[in-house]
DNA sequence: TATAGAAAATAAATATTTTTAGAAAGTGGT
DNA sequence: ACCACTTTCTAAAAATATTTATTTTCTATA
């Protein structure tokens, strides 16, 4: 067995009591000091967390032996003495995210300090509910951790993001990969050596762009992972949201039409039926059989084959159809979300995934929505922006993700 | 100034530094475990907080001399010497809650270990926008205080429930007595002399009815009061969901109708225009106008007089007009309660309000539009219940809002 | 370029807390 | 009724942390 690492030396509990056991706790409150509040002196740590200045110094001098904490040399003097500057040493440890997508994954190191060292963007991968597909899966994180260079090498945990439900806690997912008796993670953990977490790819992605911005704390923010289907991610002050077995979030099931369209769900009425990727794939054949004209259509394309990535695309050349049929979807999202809005009364609505790529042509449309559906005094609080990260959100959110989840110890 | 109880004291951080500082904090940490955990035994007291066995006791005893703390006996033997059990002293202080309806208030007093020592219910009031009104619940507060027996009168917070939006951190009604510049709290903290939270109506009940039940913290529930509006409130982890500015939980306005009825809001489709106690008697008078008839009509009551409560009542009388409309509307409440779930995978919802006196004929309609529209693996995990404690789910609620946030230092 | 003032770092003194060890108070078996 | 064993409680010893005082290092101003 290789030896722990320091940093899971100081977070887990175990083996100690009395004074060890504070001395491990004054660490962990002063990493999490400096991982949220970013470098600081002796002097701003002992005030913070209540701890005499000689005995910070001394858990810092040991944080430094550890090869934690890192002394960043002399801040601007405040009118006495320069004070030395301490911070958490970003390439200590690190972590990895793996956004596993229908037909690619996307795969990112993280470092201790949160810097997004490497990232793989779209690595080809089928995704397929086999042994098969989770065996290459498998090989494909393998390789990249044997790519990495040795300083890089000590990989705490290991996030996976897949879509569908998923039971965080246990470990299980319900929609890929659940041939085994055992959870997920503890087969990917039998397989690469290295403490693995299971999350829902728009909780990650949720996760990822409300850490990637201005990070201030506290905060409800929704994440709408707009694509074939449409996935919500829920931080309530700045926590993902899971409900009682991981299964909150449910957006695209809600029933708000009146159709008799049944969904991939087995219901009929649901938000997805109508205002999901695949539904504008429907509408858009529909609407060419019916004899509109779109310059996708004129250029040789199977309407049988045709992809979200094609419409979106057309957007962008200014396609008429395209773009009328994306603002007629974001309308009735925008309905969607106008309800969340009333419930939840978030300062922050993120529009992320493949749809959030036709920018305004989505936006404003349920931007109208919003205001058309959701009640003013409510609606006047929250924000809606379009996803500033991309295709990395989810990358960035399952690294952060493995860190946390990590750093809250047990 | 009146001296400080020794609770707010060692609630407050302010004048302590260094030991002083620590002292109060592991104070705090053993009050909280003996009011989540219940009485406890030093050697318990000792290993949960990690404090060491000398420290804790002469912490105890510190607070045994503040009155907070009592010695209450030995506990049986664990095979050794039998160990004193130390819980909570009930009447050290106390808390009001208050619950403002439309015709009546709800006051009560709550004694530090959650119990409720007295409770008035229905003593008639009027709520109206107006300052006489606000003078005359004042008055009635004032009295309840007076009455109070001398050994009750260290009140040290209070807590008023009022219907539609208010913003609990910064202590502003908008529906009601919004006519001071300054905050509502702060006029009745100088009407009363005794620190004031406001609380909307739905959210307190929703405390209330959590903190009363069997008591297992990290819950996820929903409580919906549905009256002649439709209010909801939010239990996170336990805790209140507030949104940015307190306006969360609007749920009575989320649109889901294509109707044409216009909604006090101002919206149109809002679900309380067709499944609030108000729509219940609206579509009431319509049948009653179409020729149905009720055992309430032929009793000689004119529709424009008609009541939520003889609707109620009525159903249990058997009145088939009545029941049949209920349980119309608990379906179209069920609807709208089956996105909520979707979204929120809570363990459990309570059904509230005047309404929910009907029992299941309005439970079973909601259960069972439950099951049509909210997704079946989430609603798996979700129970539905009646409110257990009636018409004192908010004064409990309010109580217990003080208390904690009294509790919860600053 | 001295020099007063100010903040940080550290050494020494003091206070506090934890450890350790032993006394007190039980239980249960023989 | 005695003895072995447990657990709680507490006194004294040891360890540890905080306070206080001092030194160091820096700025600003004369």
């Amino acid at each position: 067995m290789t030896p722990k690492h320091s940093i899971v030396e100081v977070f887990t509990e175990e083996n100690a009591t009395g004074v060890a056991y504070k001395n491990k706790a004054l660490k962990r409150a002063l990493i999490n000091h400096l991982d949220q509040s970013g470098n600081a002196t002796i002097s701003d740590l002992s005030n913070e967390l209540n701890i005499s200045a000689p005995k910070t110094t001394s858990l810092v001098n040991e944080l430094i032996q550890d090869g934690l904490i890192r002394d960043y040399g002399k801040i601007d003097s405040t009118g006495g003495r320069r004070a030395s500057m301490y911070g958490l040493v970003a390439e200590s440890c690190f972590f990895i995210g793996v956004d596993v997508k229908r037909y690619y994954i996307n795969i990112g190191l993280l470092d201790f300090k949160k810097n997004l060292v490497t990232v793989n963007i779209k690595v080809p991968f089928l995704l397929e509910n086999t042994q098969a597909s989770l065996n290459q899966l498998i090989e494909l994180i393998r390789n990249f951790i044997n790519d990495l260079p040795d300083t890089q090498k000590p990989v705490l945990a290991i996030c996976v993001n897949l879509s569908g439900r998923i039971n965080t806690t246990s470990g299980y997912s319900y929609s890929f990969f659940h041939f085994n008796e055992e959870p997920l993670t503890t087969t990917l953990e039998n397989a690469l050596g290295i403490r693995t977490f299971l999350e829902n790819d728009s909780r990650a992605m949720a996760y990822g762009e409300f850490h990637s911005g201005v990070v201030s704390n506290e905060k409800n923010v929704l994440f709408v992972n707009l694509d074939y289907g449409i996935g919500l991610g829920i931080l309530i002050d700045g926590k993902v949201y899971y409900g009682k077995s991981g299964f909150g979030g449910e957006f695209g099931h809600i029933p708000l039409f009146h159709n008799e369209l049944i969904c991939q769900c087995g219901k009929k009425g649901c938000l997805e039926t109508e205002a999901s990727g695949q539904a504008l794939i429907r509408l858009f054949r529909e609407k060419i059989e019916q004899g509109s004209t779109s310059s996708i259509m004129s250029a040789g394309m199977k309407a049988e084959d045709l992809r979200l990535s094609d419409i979106i695309q057309s957007t962008r050349n200014e396609d008429v159809l395209s773009i009328e049929l994306v603002a007629n979807l974001g309308e009735k999202i925008g309905r969607g979300l106008a309800v969340l809005i009333n419930i939840f009364n978030p300062e922050l609505v993120v529009l992320g995934g493949t749809l959030a790529e036709t920018g305004d042509y989505i936006r404003l449309p349920i931007r109208s929505a919003l205001n058309k559906y959701s009640l003013s005094l409510v609606n006047n609080d929250t924000q809606l922006h379009l996803s500033r990260l991309g295709e990395k959100s989810g990358v960035i959110g399952g690294c952060l993700i493995a860190r946390s989840k990590l750093l809250s110890s047990q």
